[in-house]
RNA sequence: GGGCGAAUAGCUCAGCUGGUUAGAGCGCCUGUCUUACACACAGGAUGUCGGGGGUUCGAAUCCCUCUUCGCCCACCA
């Protein structure tokens, strides 16, 4: 914006589905209700109160954090503009013959009771057992062929057992019948690629109705898939399952019956064998329950055809991904695509838009409308909507066309600002949101919906453990905003995290935490109290006005350092949009709003406060042309400096700009322009540079001497004619910040009793005489000496024991600089001790 | 199991295409309440840049390998 650029930043949030179902219905739980208890239309007007009524926080969080965004403008995917676009998509996607119903074994949560996509349904490294059981032949009872499986309570829904058909220990098998424990029931063994002849036993038992590969080979086979397990995840005869869930078994919940189901096979002999075993096991993500996978019907979308322009947006460079590590599994999930699973069994959400007509014949009777049916337009006989509703992110993958104006082809903002620039967003959302967006803004808009997208990193407490409201070791940021202030939240964060790096804070010591970005806030502040207060409110001088030849060597030094920040903040941004596509250049770099904030902080710091504000203060103090000229560059300087930093610190920025002399009422610094370099500046400061090197090296002197802080002392600088003519302008200056009397002179005193070589040729000499007491100073010394002495023979004879050789973890022993988790000894500890002491000495 | 990434100061991390003496914040040590700021100022200490090998005049940076962490994906029951 402040480049001039019209720029906008929609706000606004989904409706966040099956979260916000879960939440509701627990709040009817605590009422004894269920959802069932209000009926649909209830519950929906119910969750829209609750929503409404919580929904505002995190807008509210947003703008107290100072996002610029159009508040006019904030989005609501449930808002009827949003949903407009849901059904357009649908149907259009419908017509295309890209989103079809299947009839398939999906992840199903037993809890939420809703099926999910393969991204909802979250693998978790489990440590759980593989049984190993023995289904006994029909022909044959004494012989036996083993079976391997993590879930024996499934066994009840076998309908085969499958070798793979190159596999010669069971080529003989194939074609007879097993029989099935516990239900006693006869089941055929067939050949299939599917089983590995190399895990487990080989041999593996099929049960469709509860395992998405198994179904797949029992449809190859041409196998019933009786369903023994039901929606709540107990055990209980479904579809085409007479028979197979014993009395005892029914009613009981899943992993009650395994449990169950492994006592038995025990008891009658039929476990051969349990096993540890590791193997991911999927979680619902909203809740963490078990997925269960299950058998039904539920709507897709077809996706390989809708990753093709999504894939080769990316490999084009008309998307680029920052970090780039991410673009590799960008890719690999475009490559490996799967159909997508957009329908929900719950109330909350978008119903897709599909009508059922029993009058007609297929493909009639099912009928996608962008609007409400109540008859058939075939046969006008009445028809019913389909009752689920849509995976939430199936409207927020339109975000940034639906927002704009889309399916309006011709809305002003969708003209205007599509495709946009940048979306900011979590790694862990890159599939289930950035990937969706990418590949229906090349289906709706033919073209991608953005050019950057920056993946930011995880704050994680000091553990490592990624903070949330579950493990309670997360931070309102609220409370820092309160503590101290928004700005200094921003900056913490925002210096401290590198491209896609995640950030260690301290739930427990926000003060620590937040230190770095309270810390400059402050600082930024109070240089502009000094301002405020030394350079007043009177007219200035403009600084377009001010001649170079006016302008003193600090005041060349501060222009030209203020350059290069400008230089160094814009390299580190970037260009904002590509010229059609990313150069391979422009690809992996820009962004780099740690580099943008560091380069800022240390022009403000290092250059401006400590250094010319320093040089400034006399000349601002002393009336004259020159202090005009001093006010005029400070304000410039620091003006350009508040610009640099609001988009980082806006509120500090602002609040300080407004004050500056000069300000018009009713400018902004956050329409103000960007500053720009000078393109030829006259001088490089390097004037001042030398009067800085002189003056830290006198610092160095005084320190190292132990001089008074409040003593003067007396220093020649030995310089060549040119410079000494120029650098004795600057004694006074030399006096004040380095409380030194400096005397340039051609040649060294005889009295020089140490130097310190400068660069450039020129020498400063000190005299030492009277500064120091010599005799205090080597007594001083000789008593370290004795001490180290005293240190190492102590050592040296520890060194000797044998009882400091048993071992001990680093991490045990403090105070020693040990890599955590290797093992020392503590003799190797007390020797790397001598030999730092030995050096010292 | 496949793929990707990381390992740099006590801690958390920068270090872009190999090039003077490897940086920052926090922490630590020594001084200082110097009239914008003690959330500050001045000065200081601390690194075999994970181990080993290689390429090069030159490696934290490129290559190989080992070790240790982390992330993503995955139908091995």
């Amino acid at each position: 914006r402040m480049k001039g650029f019209e720029t906008l930043w929609v706000p606004g949030m989904d409706h966040a589905g099956i979260a916000t179902q879960n939440v509701v219905e627990k709040q009817l739980a605590a009422e004894g209700l269920a959802r069932g208890d209000l009926g649909r239309e209830k519950f929906v007007e119910r969750t829209a109160k609750f929503v409404e009524e919580t929904g505002g926080v995190i807008l509210q969080q947003l703008k107290s954090i100072g996002a610029s965004a159009d508040w006019t403008r904030t989005a609501y995917t449930f808002s009827p503009e949003l949903s407009r676009a849901v059904r357009e998509a649908f149907v259009r996607l419908f017509d295309r013959g890209l989103i079809y119903r299947g009839h398939r074994v999906i992840h199903w949560c037993p809890r939420c009771l809703t099926s999910l996509s393969d991204e909802e349904a979250e693998g978790q490294d489990t440590t759980g057992a593989l049984y190993h059981i023995s289904y006994p032949l029909m022909d044959d009872r004494s012989r036996s062929i083993t079976v391997a499986t993590t879930r024996p309570e499934t066994m009840l829904g076998d309908v085969a057992v499958a070798v793979n058909p190159e596999d010669e220990r069971y080529k003989d098998l194939i074609g007879k019948f097993v029989v099935l424990p516990i239900l006693d029931m006869p089941i055929p063994v067939i050949a299939d690629e599917y089983a590995d002849p190399a895990f487990g036993t080989g041999v593996v038992k099929i049960t469709p109705a509860h395992d998405a590969n198994d179904f797949e080979v029992g449809r190859r086979h041409d196998l019933p898939s009786p369903v023994v397990i039901d929606m709540h995840g107990v055990m209980n005869e479904g579809m085409d399952a007479l028979g197979r869930v014993p009395n005892e078994i029914a009613d009981l919940d899943r992993f009650d019956a395994r449990a169950h189901i492994v006592k038995r096979l025990e008891s009658e002999g039929r476990l051969v064998k349990k096993e540890v075993h590791q193997h991911a096991v999927r979680h619902c993500y909203r809740c963490d329950t078990v997925v269960e996978p299950r058998l039904s019907d539920q709507w897709f979308i077809r996706m390989s055809e809708l990753a093709g322009p999504a894939l080769e947006g990316a490999r084009s460079g008309r998307v680029r991904i920052l970090p780039e590590k991410w673009v590799g599994v960008y890719e690999h999930w475009m490559t490996n695509i799967r159909d997508w699973n957009i329908s929900r069994q719950i109330w909350w959400g978008h119903r897709v838009p599909v009508w059922y007509c029993k009058e007609c014949d297929p493909p009639n009777n099912v009928i996608a409308s962008r609007e409400d049916l109540v008859t058939c337009p075939h046969c006008n006989a009445p028809v019913v909507q389909d009752t689920d509703v849509l995976d939430t992110w199936f409207s927020s993958g339109l975000w940034p066309m639906s927002t704009l104006g889309w399916p309006n082809e011709n809305a002003t903002d969708l003209k205007a600002f599509y495709p946009t620039d940048v979306l900011v967003t979590a790694p862990e959302i890159l599939f289930f949101w950035v990937a969706r967006m990418i590949m229906f803004g090349y289906e709706f808009m033919g073209d991608a919906p953005f050019h950057s997208v920056y993946l930011h990193g995880t704050a994680r407490d000091t553990q490592g453990r990624k903070m949330s409201k579950s493990l309670g070791n997360g931070i309102d940021p609220m409370d820092v905003v309160k503590l101290y202030g928004a700005d200094a939240l921003r900056y913490t964060l925002i210096a401290g995290m590198g491209m896609g790096a995640d950030v260690f804070l301290d739930p427990n010591d926000l003060d620590k935490s937040f230190a770095t970005g309270r810390n400059f806030a402050t600082k930024l502040w109070n240089i502009g109290r000094f301002l405020l207060m030394n350079v007043g409110t009177g007219d200035v001088r403009a600084f377009a006005d001010v001649k170079a030849s006016e302008l003193t060597r600090a005041d060349h030094w501060i222009l030209a350092k203020l350059d290069a920040a400008v230089r160094e903040c814009d390299r580190a941004i970037g260009p904002v949009k590509p010229r059609g596509t990313w150069s391979p250049e422009e690809l992996t770099a820009g962004l780099r709003l740690n580099e943008f904030a560091e380069t800022a902080r240390r022009f403000v710091w290092n250059e401006l406060a400590d250094w010319y504000v320093e040089a400034t203060k006399a000349r601002l103090l002393t009336e004259g042309p020159d202090q005009q000229v001093a006010r005029a560059v400070l304000v410039h300087v620091f003006d350009h400096a508040l610009r640099l930093l609001h988009p980082i610190v806006p509120f500090v920025t602002e609040a300080l700009w407004q004050r500056l002399p000069g300000h018009v009422d009713g400018t902004f610094l956050a329409t103000a322009s960007w500053p720009s370099a000078r393109a030829n500046a006259s001088d490089d400061g390097a004037g001042f540079e030398a009067v800085k090197e002189i003056v830290e090296a006198m610092r160095r002197i005084r320190s190292e001497y132990a001089i008074a802080p409040g003593k003067t002392i007396d220093a020649f600088v030995v310089a060549s004619a040119a410079a000494r003519t120029t650098l004795s302008e600057e004694s006074a200056l030399l006096a004040r910040l380095a409380r030194t009397a400096v005397t340039f002179a051609s040649s060294t005193p005889a009295t020089a009793a140490a130097t310190a070589v400068l660069s450039g040729g020129t020498e400063l000499v000190v005299p030492l005489e009277g500064l120091i007491d010599v005799k205090k100073e080597c007594e001083r010394i000789q008593a370290e000496l004795a001490n180290l002495e005293k240190q190492l023979a102590s050592l040296v004879a520890r060194l000797d024991n044998p009882g400091f050789v048993a071992r001990a973890p680093a991490a045990v022993v403090e105070g020693e600089r040990v890599k955590q988790g290797e093992w020392t000894t503590k003799r190797d500890l007390l020797r790397a001790r001598y030999e730092g002491l030995c050096g010292k000495a």
